[in-house]
DNA sequence: ATAATGTCTTTTATCGTGAAAAAACAGTTT
DNA sequence: AAACTGTTTTTTCACGATAAAAGACATTAT
């Protein structure tokens, strides 16, 4: 099957939408740069689009003939990328339960059971070793490491570790950087969030995200930077698998972002630190308690 | 090509050793868990050294016919992994200069000049780059970061913190603890190492390595060990391509070292805390002063 | 009965291949 | 001449195939 043209797809449906607010698309460079694509790729979602009707296209011009209809757009897990796919598989099989430490991990089962080519399962395998939850013996098999308690303990102090600095950092950064826009536009997104948190609540997730990225940033380190990665998908599982409490545990995680938007603006490295470490207490807490017991009997 | 069976040649060649000091071999599965390997790879060795008249072998009796000649051995470079010859050619490529921050990386020519398959090349890549040198364009090339000042700065911005709070975390080690074993025993090989530095200046490294593995273990926290490959492999090609000062280099390093594990022994934390940054800061500064200036401009 | 050997099966490591996507080049249009 | 479109080349991504290596099962020896 080779390889899937889901980066068209994708940008195929996101196109659709640039649809509705113009009369006529710009030009195939500035479409590409638009969409995140190559002119080539470009091209081909131009092609379908004149061919279903949806535009005229001659050279330059390429105007809009009607409003996309529901139909016109690929079926969203068509847009997905492999790696994406490998992933969402992998970390249910994890999630669901029966995945205990030290349990073996087989390339070519997991290849079969998703129904893709063994490559790209231990590609998707190096990438997330880094996350820690899987070890490999050479020439051999992968080892799970288990989603444990020691697991989020040891994530957690690297986090506090690490965010502590970042946000000493960030209220150290001069009046005139452009971080302090960013923050006012995160304090600005977080009131609205908790005005209407009884119909959000879930938006929540994807805002903190956006907020520890911003102060990680600020320690201008890229292992730093880069660690964020690992909370973050831990976070997105933990978030999608755990919905005990959460418009509760989100209505309070808001509300100590705020003493901490705050504490970072008065740039004063005292409150900074006590708000900071006063937030990531908490979010160890929600972590921690969301692991089952079957999971945290192990050790490291 | 499909595979090479460098992992037979390697372990031919350590079994070779191994007869020199015996009239006989063990069990299959006794010399399996001894070289490493499987049964599979154990059978394919004894039928070649049966082959060769290094040894007669019928059912569990191997015994040992004759000495191993020079030429029995298989040459060195087959017995290296795919995975390392990649990774030297790539660092001899980053280090050799014209590696400029910024610049593409090719995974189908570096697959060819190396001689090559690209799945290879792609998974050499992927593991590389959680060293924070390349950073990947999805469905695009991988760029080079570079190896800047700022690099170095970074990496050991976070080696700092991992190893003071590694340092502190071994001298509360209870006193029974086996580390404590294990830091006298690297105690005494570097006063015999110092003892000999005039001639065996070039074998710091791997003590040095040896020894910091055993302080971040003390964390106990996965990502701190992990981390400590990242320095390995920096400091590892830093060695071999800076020369300059290299035994009083050494010398020094390994004053320091034992004044650290003084420091550990003690278990005051407050010396510990001192001799480690002492230590650091001097490694940083090595460091540091072996990259090129062309090199140092570049922001990260 | 335990631990070895002999044999067969499965999995991993690596390559070549081909379609998707990017990138480079050449020719047009404003 | 700058920016676009048309065309060709190159590279990335993903697959199936195959030898090396691991692992499982059956048999035999102590």
């Amino acid at each position: 099957m080779s390889k899937s043209n889901n980066v068209y797809k994708d940008a195929y449906n996101r196109c659709l939408r640039l649809l509705d607010e113009t009369r006529s698309l710009p030009s195939e460079p500035e479409l590409g740069t638009l969409l995140g694509v190559s002119r080539t790729t470009v091209r081909t979602i131009l092609a379908r689009m004149e061919e279903t009707g949806l535009i005229a296209w001659n050279k330059r011009a390429k105007t809009v003939l009607r409003e996309p209809r529901p139909d016109d757009f690929f079926p969203e897990e068509e847009t997905d990328t492999l790696a994406e796919i490998i992933e969402r598989s992998f970390m249910r099989r994890l999630l669901a339960g029966g995945a205990e430490a030290g349990m073996q991990i087989n390339e070519l089962e997991l290849a079969r059971e998703i129904g893709v080519g063994t490559t790209s399962v231990r590609e998707f395998l190096i990438r997330f070793s880094r996350f820690g939850l899987i070890e490999k013996r050479r020439n051999s098999h992968w080892v799970l490491k288990g989603f444990t308690r020691a697991f989020a303990l040891e994530l957690t102090e690297i986090r506090e570790m690490f965010e502590l600095r970042s946000a000493a950092a960030f209220a150290a950064l001069p009046q005139d950087s452009v971080v302090w826009g960013d923050l006012d536009r995160l304090e600005d997104d977080h009131r609205r969030l908790a005005s209407e948190i009884a119909t959000r609540f879930n938006e929540f997730s994807e805002l903190d995200e956006r907020f520890h990225r911003l102060i990680h940033r600020a320690s201008r380190n890229r292992f730093i930077v880069d660690f964020y990665d690992v909370i973050a998908m831990i976070f997105h599982y933990h978030y999608q698998w755990n919905k005990a409490q959460e418009r509760e545990r989100n209505e309070v995680a808001i509300g100590e972002h705020l003493a901490y938007i705050e504490a970072l603006k008065s740039r004063d490295l005292g409150k900074v630190d006590a708000a900071c470490r006063k937030h990531l207490k908490s979010a160890r807490q929600t972590l921690l308690t969301s692991i089952p017991e079957s999971r945290s009997t192990q050790k490291s």
